[in-house]
DNA sequence: TTTAGCACTCTGTCTTTAAGAGTGCTAAAG
DNA sequence: CTTTAGCACTCTTAAAGACAGAGTGCTAAA
């Protein structure tokens, strides 16, 4: 797959990726060859650029202008070339007072909080998925009578999803048959993940009920219900204008279709879950996205989790001219930090 | 204020103002003449259109071309000529098909899904101001022991809010304690506003119960810690994008300057705010608008209410020149219908 | 294998040109 | 006094041409 280039091949891809992620303008031999240490003349650059080009991992926009990486450059510097460096005094500031400086110990607050963090530090737009809902396990089902007519069920998971709905309930009914309705609930449900929780399961569980209780009838329609509604998944956004500083989205067709996605929260998240399943932080270039509409972005995504479950993912996402290294180092962090305040409350 | 024009150049204003809605492009004397009813040379409007510009309805972009209306033209246009036709079966199919197809009974789902049908309907940027959840009465306060450090707190307005926010319990309460907390709090606290439970009340509060049960101190700690947090406001926002298809807005550094503005929720909720007290529907065209990064727009909000009571407010958002009376129409729908069904529930 | 030199190509910017749209003004007609 | 026709003038926009700058590819020499 990855031909292994020679070490002076190595060098000048690196530094026309290195350029080109700075100053999004193509670099020429000139230019690689005196950031190049050993002395080499420009022509000689030339010769290997000419090469590098033909083995397909630099392009050129046009003749006579100078080379950019392809996709395949892009991912050969990824994977070979890239090198981390500390985080800059400045990305430690701004990760570490506006993680960790307030306790937060919503999970909702947390990842929302993290999309700002993640987009402010990249300049890029950050999407965090949220811990999936369905993949949680039922703890806690409880059943709050508001009025004659309305309940509040909350439903509480091990993840420390906290989920309410106001049902209404046509007949009255008793504390105590409340009681016994929603302790047998919890005794069966407890520990299941909510995928788990089918329809089918739902409905054996009322086939059961109703040999004793008629009046369950109302307290399985809302419990159906607020499943239902409650498998959507949110996708948190942050700095999505970020995407309009990169030069490569001047053009507004492509800023808008940019947006639009932002605005389908579905398609983020199955952009987001496609890569859930791999482990660690993941580098996904131009079309090696699944998305169509993302095909000339780099997104980098990494999942964290509790207790070696994952959890959710959060993704960063820019044009194809990125700066991975510094991305990646960014999210191993706030990754390491979601992984520790979460597991932790 | 507004000098009274005559017959004629109401016309003549008027269809300026309709056609430069429609297509974007400065209106011509000839243009305005094939629409004027009666027979009327394009020299003869153009004399008129020149007294026009010089009351200050109208302007040009650069001399020889046709005139758009100034914001003055607008605000004549929007008090004096305006009419609203019926709204367009589309228009009636988007809204009533998914206002009312759904049963969303929770407050923020209705909220969240009329503005996806408000700036679908209209083609602008929709937000809507929830209702504020400091202005509505406190109604019931509820505290379940999750389990032996861990109790959830329900609160619960009349105006059908529910936050809920777990919080630890340093030291066990046994049932009956925390009953005897929780049914104090209510008793004195039902019915105030949220905004009247200041940190005063709460010491208060505290002093009068510490006589009696010192554990209560944390319970106290989560009812201010709770009340602080859910100050905050939200402002939901729908199709921000479709400000991308105005021609006005091809520039990408105004586009950038709006979008940053839409992820400034407190701005948002400042802009909607200022109008929140009038009554009706309200038109702000350009600099009307209290916010410089709007000046260029035109903001139209209208205010929902449950039982006289101003819950919160919908806007659009728009370049000046919108389609006014489509709008209006529009939004006048939509308030009737988050009236009728915000007080049902 | 590396390098110097040179012709060539392509882009972006600037200028020029021409067409089109619309106005303002003047003078005549109703 | 109001309306209209005619015409010169202005300004915008698009297309076409000119030109400098950057970078390449190739050839021939070191």
């Amino acid at each position: 797959m990855t031909a292994p280039l020679n070490e002076r091949k190595e060098q000048i891809l690196r530094v026309v990726v290195v350029n080109y992620i700075k100053t999004a303008e193509p670099v020429g031999s000139r230019t690689v060859a005196r950031s190049y240490p050993v002395g080499l003349s420009s022509a000689t650059i030339r010769n290997e650029m000419a090469d590098l080009e033909d083995m397909g991992y630099l392009v050129q926009p046009h003749t006579s202008a100078g080379r950019i990486p392809s996709q395949l450059g892009y991912r050969y510097y990824v994977d070979n070339l890239m090198d981390f460096g500390e985080l800059s005094d400045d990305d430690e500031l701004v990760l570490s007072s506006s993680l960790s400086a307030e306790k937060m110990r919503e999970i909702e607050q947390i990842i929302s909080n993290s999309t700002r963090v993640l987009s402010s530090a990249t300049k890029q737009t950050s999407l965090i998925m949220g811990p999936q809902f369905k993949k949680s396990a039922f703890h806690q089902l409880r059943i709050l009578p508001l009025d004659e007519k309305r309940g509040l069920v909350v439903l509480i998971t091990d993840t420390g999803f906290i989920k309410n709905k106001v049902i209404n309930l046509q007949q009255q009914l008793s504390q105590s048959e409340l009681h016994q309705v929603v302790s047998y609930l919890n005794q069966k449900l407890y520990g299941l993940t909510i995928d788990q929780v089918t329809t089918s399961l739902i409905n054996e569980l009322k086939r059961d009920l109703f040999r004793r209780l008629e009046i369950l009838e109302q307290a399985f329609i809302l419990l159906e219900e607020s499943l239902k509604e409650e498998k959507q998944i949110r996708v948190f956004l942050g700095g999505t204008t970020n995407i309009l500083n990169q030069p490569e989205f001047k053009d507004v067709d492509k800023i808008r279709r940019m947006l639009n996605l932002f605005e389908q929260e579905p398609l983020l998240f199955k952009i987001l879950e496609d890569n859930s399943s791999e482990d660690g932080i993941v580098v996904r270039i131009g079309s090696e996205n699944e998305c169509d509409d993302i095909k000339e972005c780099t997104l980098i995504t990494g999942t964290y989790r509790i207790h070696d479950k994952t959890l959710g993912t959060v993704g960063v996402l820019g044009p194809t001219r990125m700066d991975y290294s510094h991305v990646i180092s960014v999210m191993r962090r706030l990754v390491d930090y979601l992984n520790q305040s979460l597991s932790s409350s």
